[in-house]
DNA sequence: CCGGTTCAAATCCGGCCGTCCCGACCAATT
DNA sequence: AATTGGTCGGGACGGCCGGATTTGAACCGG
């Protein structure tokens, strides 16, 4: 039998993205987010090669383990390709804006929190988290 | 005899095109406007297949007259499409609203993302406390 | 230990957005 | 009128963006 024919792209599905309910979990897998998002596990792995800021954590067997802001991310991304009409590289620049933009924090404390021991923290206990959801 | 090489894309120019000045004429020509904007004419002439808001008007003898309305229009698609990055259908909706909505509505509201490292670290200790009070 | 899921990497491809060419026409200058 | 250079529309061409598919192995819940 032949195989599928090629897929009609669908670049504009008609679901408001924006109404999407997240499911209350910590995490979610690739295919999970795939369904919440309508979009397929490869165009979410091909965006984290394209956007700096969508960054799942990853198991110790290097599975994805995405958390609520990921999903948020990638539900953001997909408003700014397919909604609003942005080009990849568009994209990026204005999460980047918006990231920068969004005064969450006096400017000199963002920063320093960059080397600061904060950081290092949350980068322990990421590596804990990992380790612990080797064995749960 | 070799055909001319292909031409190398030119996407971001550099230059800011808010802050070009218009002279202050009332008709320029079609390779006047693509001085202005940096941009070649046959770009020009694509935009107007593309754009139905571009709309030079004619001289009887289907030479383009543009007009200021005309030279700004074509610097905001310049701007939306090499300083945003937007797709042209992106920016053909964003000009639509534009014109419908009257206001230059401000960057659409950011997306809630909620970016503050502390509540990231946060969430990361709430996790460990919910792996670690399961039965491992 | 089995069936469905996920992995990374390589490869492939449709179509967006120009880019070039052509022969004809127009406008200004000489 | 002739010359020079800008402009016309239409068609052919093409780089590369943004996925889409495949492969073969590893993973994981039940």
């Amino acid at each position: 039998m032949p195989k599928g024919r090629v897929m009609r792209r669908n670049r504009h599905p008609r679901e408001n993205v924006a109404r999407v309910e997240i499911p209350d979990k910590r995490y979610f897998r690739i295919g999970e987010v795939s369904e919440l998002a309508e979009t397929k596990p490869y165009v979410l792995r091909y965006w984290e090669t394209e956007f700096p800021l969508l960054k799942p954590t990853k198991s110790p067997t290097g599975h994805r383990l995405y958390r609520r802001e990921d999903v948020e991310m990638v539900l953001a991304i997909k408003r700014l390709l397919y909604e609003q009409g942005f080009t990849i590289e568009g994209a990026r620049k204005r999460l980047a804006e918006e990231v920068n933009g969004g005064r969450t924090m006096a400017p000199p404390a963002a920063a320093r929190l960059e080397t600061s021991p904060l950081r290092a923290i949350q980068r322990e206990l990421e590596a804990i988290l990992t380790l612990l959801s080797r064995q749960c």
